[in-house]
DNA sequence: TTGTAAGCGTTATCAG
DNA sequence: CTGATAACGCTTACAA
């Protein structure tokens, strides 16, 4: 090493060994909950506050092949949704003593691979993965990288043929029992706003949508038609964003034969919806039945309240630390253990 | 080692080795970008392939002294504003070969603390850092609490005495000239929510307000005087959420003497108060002068448009990420270096 | 260009 | 309970 201007070294073990004259391993043993001496334990703890030693968790992990931390990797983190996810996994993890890092891959395939790839190079004990480009073939790869079966868990979405752990919201029932209320309301015209269908959830809510009304013996083409003598559609394919939601809305008023009620599936879409509905003076839950997604706040606020299927975040994110941390603990578990939370229909029917 | 079940043990340069008969000297140095012999090279490459070769970072980084890691510290993920800083940022600092982790503290005093500790134990080359609560005594520590001083960028907020590099918002004259627009145009009555005063940002916003009414000859107490005869506030403290921004709209709207105009400081409360709005029949821009902050996609929407404060927060990840960089190259830049980007008006006048 | 060997800061084995 | 000592997987002088 050359001496680079007036550089404090780090303390080490050695340094704490020097200062307190005991050996390394005695050391090592107390920092980690061993029993030394009540004398040495009082020399140790002055050696560590003198010099301010801290533990190198990398020189650690080489040797225990643990690192006590978790990688998170998620489409964006610019959704309430995901926020809300990692805040309450977070915590479940940090009671067992693990940190997560979370990373976003932007909705980007690349990045999504290559993430994971990093995080496993820089051996986590465990990811957490809210999946959409990435193929089974890849996560099986992934998940097999290392000596062991590196734990992993899907939150939110999942990947088709890939057996993993997962904790997922009943999708399928959600937009039922949305649609369902509609139907119970009067409505037989009933639209929805879904998000790419590459995406598992998105994919489910719109079978939720047709096995509704296929149960209740409604067409979905009826009476769907554009002035030009196609059909319109009354399945809408959205980006999951604002814009979306937005235009789509639109999209459906400027039909000839506007459908009577309306289904939108994610937050960022279903504040796009009621911005669009708001300019154009459509008041929704009277003028057009709405059920919209996540968007639990506005519909406490907004007037008449909406009907909103709320996802509970939380616990999606609890479930997630809570079966990692089993895994990771090498339990064994029946795999794939797959959760599936149930989401809450706010019905608000409108009433003059 | 004991034989536990079929584990695949994770191959190491060591196997590479023996699998290609060259040393590991000669693997190390090629697959760091060294010159080997065209030969050695396939045999290599091969033997890579052949064993599903990845280098351990942990042991990389015990020798080396970096991680090729940043860590990121935020007060919370389910705000879309940092998750845009985040994603320009990552970015940044992604083409120059780093990855960045990402925890929040989910505005809590000790989880802020911890997670850098945290970040630091685990030999990050440098921390990005929202910072709220923690001192600058408990920063310079953990900025020396290794052998080189960490790299450390603050963004968006700074904390008072300590000195940092730092990429922060002119908030000052965001809301002055936020403010100064509402005099110019006709207004003497102004109201503003801010945000906690303990984050660097609300109360530079709040200066911003104060001087705008000062430099033009106004006074912030003039005629807000509650019904029993006390003043009433021209400036309301929220919590930087939705909640606050709808609760103190109404708060303003019901007094005796409400506020010609008003001056919302983030997106959370600007939504909060444009519901309120709503909901009440106030039309923003037309009934009552309105600047937001952030809400560009809703002051586009919104009929009539509104006014809104835009902060570049793409521009301050990627200069978070540039500054970042230099210092971990160990560049001398002067220190610390503090980048104070502007924020762009939205001016949208009503007209009838 | 290639190989040998030392050492990064820990933990863990095994004598004392 | 304590202390030498050998790894962990990698990089890097230095020697060949």
């Amino acid at each position: 090493m050359q001496a680079v201007g007036q550089v404090t070294t780090l303390s080490t073990i050695k340094d704490v060994s020097k200062f307190s004259g005991l050996s390394l391993a005695t050391i090592s043993k107390y920092l980690n909950g061993g029993n030394v001496r009540d004398e040495n334990r009082q020399r140790i703890d002055e050696a560590v506050e003198a010099l301010g030693y801290r533990v190198n968790r990398n020189a650690r992990s080489l040797k225990t092949n643990r690192t006590m931390t978790v990688g998170v990797v998620m489409p964006t983190l610019s959704v309430p949704f995901f926020g809300s996810v990692l805040s309450s996994l977070d915590q479940t993890l940090r009671e067992a003593g693990y940190t997560s890092f979370v990373c976003s891959y932007d909705f980007d395939r690349d990045l999504e691979l290559e993430k994971l790839r990093v995080l496993c190079n820089n051996n986590v004990d465990g990811i957490v993965l809210a999946a959409q480009h990435v193929s089974a073939k890849e996560l099986n790869e992934i998940r097999n990288s290392r000596g062991s079966e590196m734990p992993m868990v899907l939150v939110d979405r999942t990947i088709s043929g890939f057996v993993c752990d997962s904790i997922v919201i009943d999708n399928l029932n959600a937009t039922y029992g949305a649609v369902e209320q509609l139907i119970n309301a009067g409505h037989r015209h009933i639209g929805i706003i879904v998000g790419p269908l590459d995406i598992s959830t998105a994919n489910e809510r719109m079978v939720g949508y047709r096995r509704a009304l296929e149960d209740y013996g409604i067409n979905i083409e009826a009476g769907a038609r554009r002035k030009d003598g196609t059909h319109e559609d009354l399945v809408q394919i959205g980006r999951y964003d604002f814009e979306s939601g937005y235009r789509q809305f639109n999209n459906f008023m400027d039909m000839e034969n506007p459908p009577t009620a309306l289904c939108v599936t994610n937050y960022d879409m279903t504040m796009g919806a009621v911005t669009a509905a708001h300019e154009r003076n459509v008041i929704l839950g009277k003028d057009i039945g709405f059920v919209g997604f996540d968007a639990v706040d506005l519909c406490r606020i907004v007037s008449p309240p909406l009907s909103i299927v709320e996802q509970p975040t939380q616990l999606m994110g609890q479930k997630a630390g809570e079966v990692l941390l089993k895994r990771m603990a090498g339990e064994t578990l029946p795999h794939p253990q797959v959760i599936r939370l149930k989401s809450y229909l706010h019905n608000r029917i409108y009433k003059e």
